[in-house]
DNA sequence: AGCACGCCGACT
DNA sequence: GTCGGCGTGCTC
């Protein structure tokens, strides 16, 4: 008598599935939920694989079935893969995957009431207002009415009870609505038509296929690829589609576009989103009943049983790319997932990553280029201020020919914005008398100081402190002096220029930012301070005057991708100056007016700064043209971390085609009391650098003391 | 991840 | 003499 085999994983790290007899009464198929003794416990899993059996070898039988949708072949393929590539066990990547943990047991039901035609009795003052409330709410539970009506659930159950009230039981995890694609009329430009053409000719080819979608803000890429997501609910009606979006993108705003266009809300998956949402979404997109997810890079995780379209919105956003735990570029695997799925994956934005034009340029991308809506914005002209010729005065950070601008911009009526990416007052306290740098007791990082709150605070930790009056070193009086400007400072410096001008502050700190959006749109705002927060997507009609007050942050360190993050930001600053009728104009205070970035930018020519920037990483065979690895190792004991950094290093394979910077310590090597190490490694593109980093790390017994991660296609150099 | 085993410090 | 700290190892 045969036995059957099943190979079970569990959501730990371990480092494979484990094998299990599956006993007589007992039906499982690959995907399945199950119990299974591990030790001496009892542990879910998930079925992997039904195998042939082998006599010889002794196994615990598995315990039962649990029930719930199972998880489909596509799902474990890609956690298969995952691990593989992020050099991670495969239990860690099926976590990620298993992110609900009650999405198994059937959806529960609850009770509702709404008005019944029984004789509700005697009539008291209490019942009376529960009667209303059903009458005003329609259906609602029992705890819903009470609270509306003041009173306790025992009235409601009263009433129940002689009929005034008819109960009925409702899923509390309803099926979502079914997105119509023919709800809201086309209302499409001839370029926007054009361009979801290509996508809709995509979408009927059918199979794996990646389009980048290409255009400047304003240009309308949402209605765009909305009408790849029609074609697919059109062509298939179990197909499921999962529109990715930065976090910070996921608002109400992006909700009632989509609800304007397919009738209906769509299942939203964030970080945000509470336990009973969740529930919600995982298992009727497992159940392949959610037709549409729109969701954050964890989204890219979730069981479809049918992917046919994944849009990963703003694609260069570098939000997509998560570093703690589970290491991940979330539009990388979005090709990835895609390829499994036999899905199409549209990636979009205006200023597109300088991966996604390398395969472009490569042929695997069909490029879909969509041109700004004529009569919509225009890109401002855009010049440079070069501070070593024309320098702010001591102690100042706009120079002589900025204020001029602004002064004429203030002269019309206009609106300026000033850009730093700086919170605060300034970035740096010094003692005059000793030389003592403030800084944070666990990072060492410099304090920055906030005027406003009068405190000093450290950016990384948010530990902070009220500024002392006489220096903790030397013990000086008054002799802290704040170095480096922030927005705040600037703030001073423009009130101080322009009297008469109402200047207002707009970064992560102010507390009402609806506010001084509302109050910039009115023009109720003459100069207004901003961080990267005050760059995104806002339409300021009367704005035609954009200060970059320091263009060159950013263009320097260890960061392959430091330029073209600058270019980026500075896109969309500048992007910002003359969006209704009105010319607008940038100007950008630097001391390196040579800097590829910033010629390029001037001369609103992409292309010219990409090639610049691909012979660059070309040359350095840095991402797109090599690899990049990360290895960190981290410790509360300075010479523990010291020791398995000498001991990976000593243990790496030596191969053609692999270079290991390191170890190093990184810019903070000491957080929150743990020490660390960096290992780099950097590889041509034909060396498999996850099999390589598996070999590595197989060479290497790491103490439990230290904690070592693997990041494949880092992104953060801090 | 749990859970047990094992080897050194302050207590009934 | 024991209770308990957490470093190390194992789980089909």
């Amino acid at each position: 008598m045969s036995r059957r085999i099943a190979a079970i994983l569990f959501p730990l790290p371990l480092p494979e599935a484990f094998d299990y007899v599956v006993p007589e009464d007992v039906e499982v198929q690959p995907g399945d939920h199950v119990l299974a003794p591990l030790g001496k416990r009892l542990a879910r899993g998930v079925v992997w694989a039904i195998k042939p059996d082998d006599p010889a070898r002794k196994l615990k039988p598995l315990d039962s079935a649990t029930g719930g949708p199972p998880l489909p072949e596509g799902t474990r393929r890609f956690v298969d893969w995952l691990a593989r590539y992020l050099v991670q066990s495969p239990g860690i990547v099926l976590r990620s995957v298993l992110r609900s943990t009650d999405a198994l047991k059937p959806s529960p039901a609850e009770t509702v009431y709404k008005p019944g035609s029984g004789d509700p009795g005697r009539m008291t003052e209490a019942r009376q207002r529960v009667l209303d409330a059903a009458a005003a709410l329609g259906e609602a539970t029992a705890a819903d009415l009470a609270r509306e009506a003041g009173v306790t659930a025992s009235v409601v159950k009263g009433l129940a009870k002689c009929g005034a009230l008819s109960e009925e039981k409702r899923l509390v995890d309803p099926p979502f609505e079914e997105p119509d694609p023919d709800h809201a009329g086309l209302d499409l430009t001839a370029m926007q038509g054009e361009a979801s053409g290509v996508l809709r000719r995509l979408v009927r080819a059918g199979g794996f296929q990646s389009a980048l979608l290409d255009g400047v803000t304003g240009s309308g890429k949402t209605e765009v690829y909305f009408e790849a997501v029609a074609e697919v609910l059109r062509r298939d009606p179990k197909a499921q589609i999962l529109i990715m979006l930065p976090e910070i993108a996921l608002t109400e705003a992006v909700l009632s576009r989509f609800e304007k266009r397919f009738g209906v809300k769509p299942a939203l998956w964030h970080s945000g989103a509470g336990p009973k949402n969740r529930r919600r979404v995982w298992r009727e997109v497992a159940e392949g009943r959610a037709r549409i997810v729109v969701g954050a890079r964890s989204a890219l995780f979730l069981p479809f049983m049918r992917l046919a379209l994944i849009v990963v919105d703003e694609e260069h956003d570098p939000t997509y790319k998560q570093d703690e735990g589970l290491a991940y570029q979330a539009r990388d695997l979005a090709i990835v997932r895609a390829k499994l799925e036999g899905a199409m994956v549209v990636l979009a934005s205006a200023t597109p990553s300088l991966e996604s034009l390398a395969n472009v340029q490569a042929g695997r991308y069909v490029h879909v280029h969509l041109p700004a809506r004529p009569g919509a914005a225009i890109l401002p002209e855009i010049g440079t201020i070069d501070l070593r010729e024309t320098p702010a005065e001591t102690g100042c950070w706009l120079s002589p020919p900025l204020v001029a601008a602004m002064a004429e911009t203030f002269a019309r009526g206009e609106q300026s914005l000033l850009y730093l990416n700086r919170r605060g007052y300034a970035p740096l306290v010094l003692c005059r008398a000793c030389g003592h740098r403030m800084v944070s007791p666990d990072t060492q990082s410099y304090l920055v100081e906030h005027r406003y709150t009068g405190r000093l605070v450290c950016h990384v930790t948010g530990f902070s402190m009220p500024k002392p009056k006489a220096c903790p070193e030397c013990g000086a009086e008054d002799s802290l002096t704040s170095v480096g400007p922030g927005v705040e400072r600037v703030a001073e410096e423009a009130k101080r220029r322009f009297p008469g001008a109402r200047v207002e502050i707009y970064s992560s700190d102010t507390q009402r930012g609806a506010e001084i959006v509302a109050a910039m749109e009115k023009g109720e705002i003459d100069i207004l301070v901003g961080t990267q927060i005050a760059a995104k997507g806002h339409n300021f009609p009367n704005l035609t005057l954009v200060g970059v007050v320091d263009a060159d942050l950013g263009l320097a360190g260890g960061d392959p991708r430091a330029g073209e993050r600058t270019f980026q930001t500075l896109v969309q600053v500048a992007g910002r100056a003359g969006r209704a009728d009105r010319p607008g104009r940038a100007l950008l205070q630097t001391h390196q007016p040579e800097h590829e970035a910033i010629q390029a930018l001037i001369a609103g020519d992409r292309d010219r700064f990409l090639d610049m920037e691909f012979m660059a990483r070309e040359a350095l065979g840095l991402p797109p043209f090599g690899r990049l690895a990360a290895i960190g190792l981290m410790s509360q004991d300075p010479a523990n971390v010291e020791k398995a950094a000498a001991d990976w290093a000593a243990a790496a394979p030596v191969t053609d085609g692999v270079e290991i910077w390191g170890p190093a310590e990184p810019p903070r090597a000491m957080v929150r009391g743990w020490h660390r190490r960096r290992i780099l490694v950097r590889a041509d593109k034909t060396v498999d650098i996850s099999a390589y980093l598996r070999a590595w790390a197989g060479r290497v017994k790491t103490p439990s003391s230290v904690r070592v991660s693997i990041d494949v296609e880092p992104y953060s150099f801090i």
